[in-house]
DNA sequence: AGATAAACGAGACGGTACGTCACGTCTTAGG
DNA sequence: CCTAAGACGTGACGTACCGTCTCGTTTATCT
């Protein structure tokens, strides 16, 4: 989601100015909380395919038609109802060194995934973004931004220094730091161990590693 | 599922005897299969969220009591549907050399993912499988039985030449071996190129050389 | 049902305010209206075991929720399609003739039933009752309503006149009304012929004339 | 059915020399004993709409297979089932005395619909009667045979000795005698009191009476 | 201070699919 | 050839959600 700053999905206006001189109420923010909060819920109990968009209404006292009104599917709101959940607590790495910066992009995501609700409803909103055309592109865009754009930036850096090989491929990389934990989370169904992260980090450091 | 020669799903009587001496009707093989190659449609044509049994038994022209009798789940039946594709073409090594041992195991499912339906379909089955606890297990049994226990020996063999460090860890190569296939598969909702096995083979092989 | 001037199996509310201030869309009268004649059809057409739900909802072009939403059962819309056709055709006596005054209570249903169509309907409506305790209740309210109470003001009119017995029964009084109704609808399986109405008053005038 | 001393249904040879050549073994009396038995539960337990075939052939130990051949639909059987408890209890008149005549004749049925479960099956089987054409048949045979014909008899004999109008009709003797009872029984849902059968005799006699 | 218009809660609506149950027919093995 | 057991295609059951819609109320801006 590329609004870090707004409310998800409000389609945004052509001008600001048209958006100014609308008259009537404004999006409200209690509501759009509540529906995030009880569809994140939703998914951690009923998982995607047992996901009610009726159960979500009902539990965060909203109408459905506010649900449609913003989001374009139920596949959309779950995948907004996980991402929500990380944009309140960035990391900032611990040091400049690589690997913690590296760590920062990640942690995130993994944190959140090591509860078993957190589990449970990532779990939910990939497999979301995996049926769902426009949930897909709502992950894909959060995921490029959030990590691949940074996670390029940094691998750049460390090629100049000459401590990656040359040919240093962004999606290998990507792959080798995620690949693992999907594999856990949806292949295997199972919990994503504390101790990951570093694992993760060393692993794609050393297939790019320039030695 | 490792029933290479029976029927999916059959559960084993105590005693073959037993077995035998039932009366009544026997399963019917040809509306098994039906059930199989429709629902394999389904999935490709509806992915996992739009999955329908009354769909599939209509297109296999069976019923859907037929269907709940022998799988547990709609899920159960995704899976199995994907999984029986794999059992009827498996894949003997080209030469004795470990990197073509290792091919052979995983060549199977990239090859099915290769097509459009077949990454549909096969998306549609690991979606299946991690929404739903028996579909999961049935998916983890395939997978032990015909990718995690045999390259388990490979690799085991390899570390008594010594070519393998002392701590490989089966879990880590499978991770390696197919994280980036589901990484691709579900997160980025794309194809899973050509060239991809040799990739993944020197990935895990790499990461555990004794070197 | 003695909801002459309202729809069907409506839920009363308390007050009359609570219900005027309800937010959100009100009962479709279309809708229930083309349910009813669905479901009279389906009932001349298919009997009462025959009697589905599903066709109805089909030919009424009306989804199965909303008919379980109005009806508790498909008896309970059995009865109230056959009496929603007696609704529309009050009889008003044509003398103030005691005869003539019976006579007008059991018309209505009796026209009903002549024809082949309506037999069969009210046949089916009447199995509905006997099968269904809320059925049967929802039918013995409209003819408590309609023609209990009614029959016992003629009734308890002539005792005082004295031209009934001192002891007259009104249980016993529509039992000779409608007894021989039921014997020849259900149990004789046939019509009712068109004299019947005369003959049915007198049997139960004199049974209870005070001769 | 006039089949007093045979079992119900069985489809009658053309001679009984043909009978009795018949190779294979013979219809299984403790097989139809069980399925009528196991029937008139089951109409007594669930009435006529959830009158189930598979649970009557569960209960009975016997196979649908064994049912279907025997009986016509599930409406012959549950009609079957019903008048199989009478057969077994004929009653003989008290006395001479046309009172006593008539009683016996309809005392049956009045007391094996006294009890809670013998109004359910009987409710049961005669909702089977008017649903179904074939059980109707059946039904109309019996109570032509066990009650219109003696009761045919008792009135012409009565109409000799100059005790009856002259224009007695059959038909209206038949609908005072039961019509009361099927208003009690389907249209009330309720029990038939015991004093019923003396009310109900009287009641056919003062109709038809000469004076 | 109205009038206008959008957002909201509630929930009725036509649909599709669910997983279960029963139907009546058919197949198998045993007596 | 009858029987018990039970699999099969068909189709209805009553429930749950879908996404759209219609209400009447509440806010916010614009005349």
């Amino acid at each position: 989601m590329g609004e870090s700053d707004s409310l998800p999905q409000a389609t945004e206006p052509t001008t600001e100015d048209a958006e100014k001189r609308r008259v009537g109420p404004k999006r409200s923010e209690a509501s759009t909380n509540a529906v995030l909060v009880a569809a994140y819920t939703e998914l951690s109990e009923h998982g995607w395919r047992g996901f009610s968009v009726d159960r979500v209404a009902k539990n965060a006292k909203a109408s459905k038609q506010t649900i449609y009104r913003w989001w374009k599917s139920a596949a959309c709101l779950a995948v907004d109802a996980a991402l929500a959940t990380l944009a309140e607590k960035p990391i900032t790495p611990a040091s400049n060194d690589v690997r913690d910066r590296i760590s920062a992009l990640i942690e995130p995501m993994l944190i959140a995934v090591r509860t078993g609700d957190g589990a449970h409803a990532w779990r939910g909103a990939l497999l979301a973004a995996a049926d769902d055309q426009d949930a897909g592109e709502i992950f894909r865009a959060w995921f490029s931004e959030s990590v691949k754009i940074p996670l390029r930036h940094i691998l750049a850096e460390q090629a100049l220094k000459g401590t990656l090989r040359r040919d240093w491929d962004i999606d290998l990389a990507t792959e080798l730091l995620f690949g693992p934990v999907w594999h856990r989370l949806i292949a295997m169904r199972g919990p994503v161990p504390e101790v990951y992260s570093r694992r993760l980090v060393e692993s794609v450091l050393k297939a790019l590693s320039s030695t």
